[in-house]
DNA sequence: GTGGATCCATGTATGGATCCAA
DNA sequence: TTGGATCCATACATGGATCCAC
């Protein structure tokens, strides 16, 4: 594991000296064993980035980056470029989520301030090949901050009604909350109709991919 | 693991069967591997004794019996069959304890009905000739109760005054509040002098070693 | 295409206690 | 003797995401 980058410029700088590479040769020279396919090692490639640029791994709650205010986020693409997959943004915490407003919630928080590290993931496409893209440091414009406002909202009112339940991942224009959890018999504490004690499914807010392919049209 | 026990008389059977065997036949009978020493295995006689009588390993927050209602510890006893050592009971919550009163507290409903198992633990006898004991099944009496309680509230009062960081072994005729963490490092979460948040040192509830021994006098 | 389901790593929290220096 | 420090096992929570049936 690498320090942790002093400033933004240097952490673009590490960024850009990944851009070009395959994960093989990254993991090579990071020492790191490559897994046989993502399968069983869904959240690797990320770990792996983390680790190249010096993200603070596994700490909680705060961005990647604290001392720069960025999250980090690897980002699959398909043949055309395009995302292939949503994009995980944190998990919902209903007793939390409604002690707060957009302005002060955690999707907020965690999307003010993004480094995108794109990768290719064709099926097709051996791990060991696939290489890592241009990074991309994003802020969301008023345009794109008002919608994810507006989705929030949205959902949070629906987890105030005690309708977590009902939620599905078709809510939400570029947001959408979806299971995240190890199985679907996982449970988690939530807040029932009346702010009474309720066991419920762990879900997690998540991005979709036609929003993160808005972000790299913006970036070509 | 065997099932649970269905009865407290069936409880006591088993434990019954277990008494005047050694550690090591017990061992060899589960299949579990006997540690070197205690040193690195500091819970292992709790552990095996558990598996033995179909308690519910490490689910909280209930006792081991939940049906029965019924806690069990292991005691470990010096040449003389007294206490060598003071008895975890549970962890300190500041939170949680200052909303609650003894009538309800972790530390009443964990003593309230004990399955007391003694070990022979001399420090120079190998651990596979150490011999279970005469089970005991215990309650507190008025006057044990009493004590507690009185030790109880005095703890708590402490904490709700925000003198937690003050208190030490020192406090408590039969219960005490010692460290219970990793390391002296380790922080937790805890609650200031007017309910601010603040990490503090994590410990726990203890028995004292004469308490115990009182116990067992009681039940030669 | 995508909504629902699932997988790994890691850090804490809790439950089982005993160790050891003064 | 014992107050303060420490050790192991296991479960849960969170952060990293992708899988895959429909």
């Amino acid at each position: 594991m690498k320090s942790s980058p002093a400033s933004k410029t240097e952490l673009l700088e590490r960024a850009n000296q990944l851009a070009g590479k395959t994960l093989g040769a990254i993991a090579a020279e990071t020492g790191l064993s490559l897994p046989d396919s993502m399968k069983r090692a869904k959240g690797w490639t990320g770990l792996l980035v983390e680790h190249c640029l010096g993200a603070c791994a596994g700490s909680l709650p705060g961005p990647d980056f604290p001392a720069l205010g960025i999250e980090l986020k690897t980002l699959p693409l398909d043949h055309q470029g395009k995302p292939r997959e949503s994009t995980y943004v944190c998990t919902v915490s209903p007793r939390n989520d409604l002690k707060t407003a957009w302005r002060t919630s955690r999707v907020r928080q965690k999307l003010s301030h993004v480094l995108w590290i794109t990768v290719e993931a064709l099926p097709d496409m051996p791990l060991a090949e696939r290489r890592i893209g241009t990074p991309i440091l994003w802020r969301p414009d008023a345009s794109q901050e008002k919608i994810l406002k507006s989705d929030w909202e949205e959902l949070t009112d629906m987890i105030r009604r005690g309708e977590l339940d009902k939620i599905t991942a078709r809510y939400g224009q570029y947001l959408q909350i979806r299971p995240k959890a190890r199985n679907a018999r996982a449970l988690q504490s939530s807040a029932g109709p009346e702010g009474y004690p309720d066991m419920t499914l762990p879900r997690g807010y998540y991005l979709r991919a036609k929003f993160t392919r808005q972000i790299l049209d913006y970036h070509p």
